[in-house]
DNA sequence: TAATTTACTTACTTGTAGGTAAGTTTAGTA
DNA sequence: TACTAAACTTACCTACAAGTAAGTAAATTA
């Protein structure tokens, strides 16, 4: 009985990282095995197949997205550092390999995707937009932000804004994703 | 002598389609040939390498921006219908069976590109970027949009967030398109 | 009319992918 | 001490990927 948490971390470590670098089909088992000093076999006693390692990642992700955000969700409190929270979130995800976000990676492999890792992904989404819409509003009524229109749709925008700006990085440079954080600033009414 | 033209024309069509679907490595050449009722040879006689046909595709796309954008970017005029442009582009390109764009399928695959094929969309961005800023710019000169900042990052922005819904679109359903619209809209002061 | 070029096909190579079945080692349990 | 289960490894399979070399039929040119 080999160190069986510490190889199923690292294992998920290593996907996790190479599925925001690579996506899902840029990537293979040897890809991950290899630097760990194991065998292919060995991710398949942990994830029997590829689709089921994917659905870990995202329900991992899910689980930190939960995590970082329940305490403002039961209690609430100042709004702009839990915005700024994601920018730094953001921020260092990018600085560790990660240049895009797990949304971002998977949208393009959507119809590879189980029922399962599909609604995974989904309830991620949900609850990142459910999180932001209640920063947003608790915001605009603390007089922190200053924004037009309801607040679900503006937070599934600026979602949207960070997905695609993190993509236009890496394409674009990273100085772009700092621009972007001050762009959506500006738009909800922050001096700087 | 087959018709040649009429090929390469269905190959790069069918190869759009397939890249905006699923990705550089969601398609093999074979999933382009054989709906055609020709062999994988003939594709690598068009284009020898993927890379030769995703950067032929990068181009494509290049060209389609330069035309629809021409008179706009020597002339000038009405900014609104620009961004409704945009905005019906976007929805044609989703009824299509192309649900994402070009940057936000290829800039995953970003470090398996071709020098030659990272540039060409490098340009792309730049290119469009510059089209919607001076949109944007032009737009408020003539008092129809009203914005907080600089053109040309909220331009960025804006397209970010366009690039991110058509992702999280296909994950979340399509009526997220149009209310990211109405939120673009909205934050542009837009009345409805 | 002969030579050449275009637009392919046939037939193949090499590499890698995800996945599986059967064995092996180690640790904990009855 | 024997048994069992966990955590692997070895060895293998099938499928398919991109790519290439050589051949061929039709059109174009000299």
């Amino acid at each position: 009985m080999n160190q069986s948490a510490n190889t199923r971390e690292s294992i998920i470590q290593a996907a996790h990282r190479l599925l925001l670098q690579r996506g899902m089909n840029g990537f293979s088992y040897r890809d991950i095995a290899q630097p760990l000093g194991v065998r292919n076999a060995a991710i398949h006693y942990h994830f029997p197949s590829k689709m089921d390692l994917v659905k870990a990642l995202i329900e991992d992700n899910l689980d930190v997205l939960h995590k970082g955000t329940a305490e403002f969700m039961a209690y609430g409190g100042p709004a702009r550092p839990q915005l700024e929270g994601l920018f730094e979130f953001t921020r260092h995800q990018s600085a560790c390999g990660r240049p895009v976000c797990m949304v971002g990676a998977l949208s393009i492999d959507f119809e590879e995707l189980s029922d399962e890792a599909r609604r995974a992904l989904e309830r991620l989404m949900r609850d990142t937009v459910a999180w932001l819409a209640k920063v947003l509003e608790t915001g605009r009524e603390q007089e922190e932000f200053d924004f037009r229109g309801k607040a679900r749709p503006k937070a599934a925008a600026i979602l949207a804004t960070i997905q695609g700006a993190r993509q236009i990085a890496r394409i674009h440079g990273m100085e772009l994703l700092e621009a972007t954080f001050a762009q959506i600033r500006t738009d909800l009414g922050i001096e700087t």
